[in-house]
DNA sequence: CGCGACTTACTGACTGATTAGTAAGCTCGC
DNA sequence: GCGAGCTTACTAATCAGTCAGTAAGTCGCG
């Protein structure tokens, strides 16, 4: 039980203390998340959140920090590898929709990250940030592609609003499917070809 | 501070604390919901609340359950004063957007609703019941246009997610302005319009 | 190399505040 | 005078956060 053993880096247990914060906010939501229950599942008593984190709000702050790092390296290797803007604009899509990756629980938190982003000043800032450069991302590809800059825009926030409601959709909506999904998106594409 | 004046009926009551939960939901987030805070914004004592609810998460419950059927009253309302399916879709979607009606509150407690049907079983119930009949009254009304069946059912599907990550986006995301959803919307309508 | 000084990474035991929930009783309108 | 609609007063549990202590590792210096 007791994590007697030292372990080799400090690293590895303040990233399962987060790992283990974002498993349970999954399960029980933020309410469910309390010090005793992130040390029982990290293995490590509850002093030691607070000598990584301090206060447990800042742990909550690390993980959504985490997460969105997280999907901004996989977005980044998307644009580094990819030239092509239809191309790039699908598989960042994809980023959001694979799971398994990672850790597949890092995808079901984007609604406690949007719900307390709502209510804590920080958070919202880190949100905010994210998604500004995710729509600048999209509206790029989307003048590459030959649309005008203020269409562009328009077109990135439809963009954004399609996969994130998808994601709703799938997860706590209607049974939808994966392919559905891909055809929904497929028409977007579609349509933004159709207006050159 | 007491209630020392009697109030008429006990509908009042339990609807201030559905109300001033709702109103703590939406500050604090449900972490900083407790029957305190909930009985001191109500005005009435931590019992009332576990007279009427009997528990925290049952009050819990009973407001996602409130804001679902005045929803669903709204909506139910267009429909029937309205036959044209266009004109049905475009005012159904104003429903979500609109604010200050009814209470304002109530329109930004969604993500706390997708964030609890995710982790509650009964929440999660209520939410795949709600969004099935908006599904199902979407595609009905597509159906209508002259859309096919299977067809209409991915536009709901569709649309549906639209308006949902449009309301995110507006509400923690970027500043995107109501005429910009509008026009998203209307882009919508025209291409189900153009398909025909 | 080697040993004392210091740092890092924790633990277990604790605390004061807060929590959801209860039990018993008061009070108003009928 | 009785029942619905509360309140005051309480409890047991749980909460975030603190603190002293310690094993293990690092570093400077002779």
């Amino acid at each position: 039980m007791k994590a007697s053993v030292r372990r080799d880096a400090a690293n590895d247990t303040s990233q399962s203390i987060i790992d283990s914060a974002l498993t349970l906010m999954v399960e029980d939501g933020l309410a469910g998340l309390t010090t005793k229950s992130v040390s029982k599942k990290a293995d490590v008593s509850t002093a030691a959140i607070h000598y990584f984190f301090e206060t447990k709000n800042n742990l909550i702050y690390s993980a959504f920090e985490f997460v969105i790092k997280t999907i901004r390296k996989d977005l980044l290797e998307v644009r580094k590898s990819e030239a092509d803007p239809i191309a790039r604009v699908r598989r960042s899509i994809n980023v959001f929709f694979k799971s398994g990756q990672v850790s597949s629980v890092a995808a079901k938190v984007w609604p406690h990250l949007w719900v307390h982003a709502g209510s804590d000043v920080k958070t919202g800032r880190l949100f905010k940030i994210y998604n500004a450069r995710l729509i600048s991302n999209f509206t790029y590809d989307l003048c590459k592609l030959g649309v005008p800059r203020s269409r562009a825009k328009i077109l990135a926030y439809k963009l954004n609003a399609l996969h994130r409601g998808l994601w709703i959709e799938q997860q706590i909506g209607a049974p939808i499917t994966r392919a559905e999904c891909e055809v929904i998106l497929d028409m977007f594409i579609a349509e933004v070809l159709a207006e050159l």
